[in-house]
DNA sequence: CTGAAAGCGCTTACAG
DNA sequence: CTGAAAGCGCTTACAG
């Protein structure tokens, strides 16, 4: 720095305040009291000064940064802008900062965030792992602190998760009650070998609804989609298509393969819900917004993000405490993707 | 820390190199030329012993953080996701981090990031102002590296933008060429009092296109939008609706407003394109997953990324070149909206 | 409740 | 091209 005053240092500080470095610091950080007047004194000079104190250095010397990081694997879709948007305010809130990894294209990332949390200047991460046999958590076991977000089965760590399950199996009874009975389950498969945690346990919901109505499932009606976009959904969609098997109701696994799917159904002259009955999950904005609207899983998205950051702030300040995780409560909207 | 090796320091390195620390500095930085066969011996020992430099301390000495921020209005809207996605991966690519800020709900904010960069441990900001008047840029003249995207009409600080006044235009001769002829500029409006450097452009462009066709501009027809949002734009289709006044094509200033205000046409029985034409702005995803899919204005947005990370790269090591402006090329993207 | 000293782990001058 | 010393600005023990 060329031009401008100096930065004011807690020296500074406290040489105008007629005290010791330890006592502004004592101020700052409020962890031990402070005389009332002692601190009045401390804070004028703190103003007078426009005193910051320097992050960098007070990293260097108790290890915390104020910084968490937030990794998803792709940053592009609605559902990651809307955490990420949550997760930022929620941090502020708490006085924190977000640093975001994208970890689908660079897997080694994830690796990396997880096992060399302090190197890279961080307290903590919220992490939604992309594929839970790759995932490093289930190995090692000296971690950061670090949240999972999404339906992991691990227990090592705190989580932050929905009932996907009861989402599956909810979403499925409501479309055989509008009396579907060929119902695609679209984003899992049963036996697929790179299958996620959350693909299994929407699956899992969906084929319980299908038992509980006496329908056996149908291989033909469980289509993979290998990547959660609006492109995965069309080339779904484009897949069942070719399969050239009856079906009356497409379950998508999030919104967006939804309307990738609503889109090739629509090209091939098939109407939602005329012909086919189709539901989401995660209630992104365009659910809404769409033509038709889309009948799909809600939930809490700011209980959400908050409790994932608590989650992770908890865990920062104790890092010995056992693992927790606050599930958050879903339910199912219904609008015009389901209703003729 | 009370589990684990301690981490190894500079100091480690070098008496296991048999070099000063100084030397493995020079080393890890490349910035001066070290004898080849020093440094072979420096990276076996970094190697070996899994340093990693500590940021704070390198901070601390040097005032570089690696940390870039990007502060954004609304972090839940498509066109945000997208530029936070390339972002993320244009700074990994150049060895550095982004930390999101969202200024919208918190305009405190903006002013803060960008007036006490140092402060908040950022090297440098990549800034979408929300409103040109509001906007410390004007003002200040003792700045940090910053980059500002969007068409802000200030000359003292590195741009990046496309021309939204000739997009403006070419939106609106499509339609005029698709026998619109009572256009409805919706984002808009002449002599709104809190108009962004944004749509001012758009409109201009939009009234030179009506006044090479002879037609005069009318009020009636310009809808202004407080919030550039699916809700924002279909709040305005309301409205415009309410007005009673003959249209026959939307020049919506952003994809999401025009995802709003077709899901208000749609819900009053008028079609696009078989009534009304339609377009939009950005070619965010769901423009072309839409039913009917969405003319609009692409960029290219990996160029868009990559150009505001470098300027701020430059101007991060230069602080006194003069600034520069990247325009980013556009083009008309023709979909189904827009063709009957 | 507050002070004086030491040190976190780097890099910047200053020498050679 | 490399070394020995000093210091960036905080906070952590250690005293009192």
């Amino acid at each position: 720095m060329t031009r401008g005053p100096r930065r004011a240092t807690v020296k500074d500080v406290a040489a105008l305040a007629g005290v010791s470095p330890k006592t502004v610091s004592n101020v700052m950080n409020e962890t031990v009291f402070v005389r009332p007047d002692t601190r009045e004194r401390v804070l004028a000079a703190v103003e007078e000064l426009g005193f910051v104190p320097n992050l960098s250095a007070r990293s260097l010397r108790n290890g915390r940064t104020g910084v968490i990081a937030l990794a998803l694997p792709d940053l592009a879709t609605a559902f990651s802008a809307d955490v990420v948007h949550r997760v930022v305010q929620v941090a502020h809130e708490r006085g924190m900062v977000v640093q975001i990894e994208e970890t689908a294209a660079e897997p080694k990332r994830e690796y990396d965030l997880v096992s060399r949390a302090r190197e890279h200047q961080i307290d903590g991460v919220i992490l939604n792992p992309i594929r839970l046999k790759d995932s490093i958590i289930v190995h090692d076991d000296q971690l950061p602190p670090v949240v999972l977000i999404g339906e992991v089965e691990q227990h090592k760590v705190d989580r932050v998760l929905i009932d996907s399950r009861q989402a599956g199996y909810e979403v499925t009874k409501h479309l055989l009650e509008r009396g579907a009975r060929r119902i695609v389950a679209m984003g899992g498969e049963t036996g697929a070998t790179d299958a996620t945690a959350t693909s299994i346990q929407r699956l899992e919901g969906y084929h319980r609804a299908l038992a509980e109505h006496g329908i056996e499932a149908d291989p033909q009606l469980e289509v993979y989609v290998e990547e959660w976009s609006m492109v995965g959904g069309a080339e779904a969609a484009a897949e069942l298509l070719a399969r050239d098997t009856g079906f009356d109701a497409i379950v998508a696994f999030t919104d967006s393969i939804a309307f990738g799917a609503l889109h090739v159904l629509d090209e091939h002259g098939i109407s939602v819900p005329g012909d086919v009955l189709m539901t989401g999950f995660d209630d992104v904005e365009h659910a809404r917004f769409m033509n038709p609207s889309l009948t799909t899983i809600a939930l809490d998205r700011h209980a959400f993000a908050e409790a994932a950051v608590d989650l992770l702030l908890t865990r920062i300040a104790d890092r010995t405490s056992p693992p927790r995780v606050v599930a958050i409560p879903h339910e199912l909207v219904v609008r015009g993707s389901t209703t003729r």
